[in-house]
DNA sequence: TTAAAACAAGTAATCATTTACTTACTATAT
DNA sequence: ATATAGTAAGTAAATGATTACTTGTTTTAA
């Protein structure tokens, strides 16, 4: 194999891991099919990460620095709430086709490493992002647009189950789920739901 | 251990499984584990069910017999819609919080098996489950007390999240979440978008 | 030329499953 | 009624395959 750094390496493995678990499952996420779904050894993985469990603990250290903190951004910018939200639920829905096996990992291994630093990871990954809604719907309340008897911790319950659905049909339908067409949808009922 | 019948094992082996998956995670639903926790050894097991894929395919089957049935029975009801939405929504958080495992379980595992028969059976129940939806919505357009512009695919797809995000919070605050008020919430706020 | 990155070939532990055998219940023939 | 034969459910210990990970050696690019 040729020579690469270890930054390029690592980029390879967890891109690799994200799609093994959605093409083939979380039980083919093996060090050993790792290795050569990259065209690499088993020993060579190793050397770019010291355990299985720091390559997730990198992929979610990616979600943190890559979706959570332009989330923010977008909660966060000085726009109207109804584009807010338009803007963060397609960029949530983008970032989840760009990373499919992310949701499986997340809720399915990460929870349940035994690992207390993996998990205070994921409990804030989801937190923060429901705090990043319930503002964003606070914001449209408070222009006056939205109905204020709406509780806006249920608005991002309900919105939260909407990334992760897409993110199931994209893996179970290997048809390619138009991104922007299923984020407007969405959004359009959302609203509907929202307004006053 | 006292001697049981291989129906009594077999409901026993199905209910470990969802604990297991539920409070241990996926990685720990060995056969080893399994037998550890119902208190048999591994051979046992395999005098109940001939291959762990058997166990598998047998709560799949306990969702369709058990759920979608009775969701089945819902969406058919001769009641009004709004009622019958709130009746299979109920129902739908009710038998997730009893069966904890079941959405790791399905959306992990049985879609990757390169198992040709559970991933149909997967789809299967997941395309029942929302083509009920789509009919409580028509027969509410059909009653004119919803908002007849209201695409009901989409509401289907927004419903499917809500149980899902459910289960996932259950699974990681292993404090109770009370299903009754979680659903009259839901609820509500999935009638704000329908109404007129 | 040398340090980083690859390799081949190991390790012990664990996986699902099978084996050879034992124990407990149940039906039947006397 | 009771001894007995057949069956269902259990065990302990082994199977080969696979797991995450390590070790020692070779290659390669700066």
């Amino acid at each position: 194999m040729s020579r690469e750094t270890t930054d390029i390496r690592q980029e390879q493995i967890k891109k690799a891991v994200l799609e093994i678990i959605a093409d083939e499952g979380l039980h083919n996420m093996s060090t050993r099919n790792l290795a050569k779904k990259i065209g690499l050894t088993e020993g060579a993985i190793f050397r770019h990460f010291p355990t299985k469990r720091d390559i997730i603990k990198g992929i979610m250290d990616d979600v943190t620095n890559d979706l959570i903190n332009s989330l923010r951004n977008i909660a966060l910018s000085p726009v109207k709430a109804e584009n807010k939200l338009f803007n963060y639920l397609c960029r949530n829905v983008k970032y989840l086709k760009e990373n499919r096996g992310i949701t499986i990992l997340l809720f399915s291994e990460a929870a349940h490493l035994g690992d207390k630093e993996l998990k205070e990871k994921l409990n804030q990954i989801l937190s923060e992002q429901k705090q990043f809604i319930i503002k964003i719907v606070k914001d449209g309340i408070s222009e006056g647009v939205w109905n204020k008897n709406i509780n806006p911790e249920d608005v991002a319950i309900i919105y939260m189950g909407i990334p992760i659905t897409f993110n199931i049909e994209m893996v179970l339908n290997k048809t390619g789920l138009n991104a922007d067409n299923f984020c407007k949808r969405m959004f359009t009922l959302i609203l509907k739901a929202l307004k006053k």
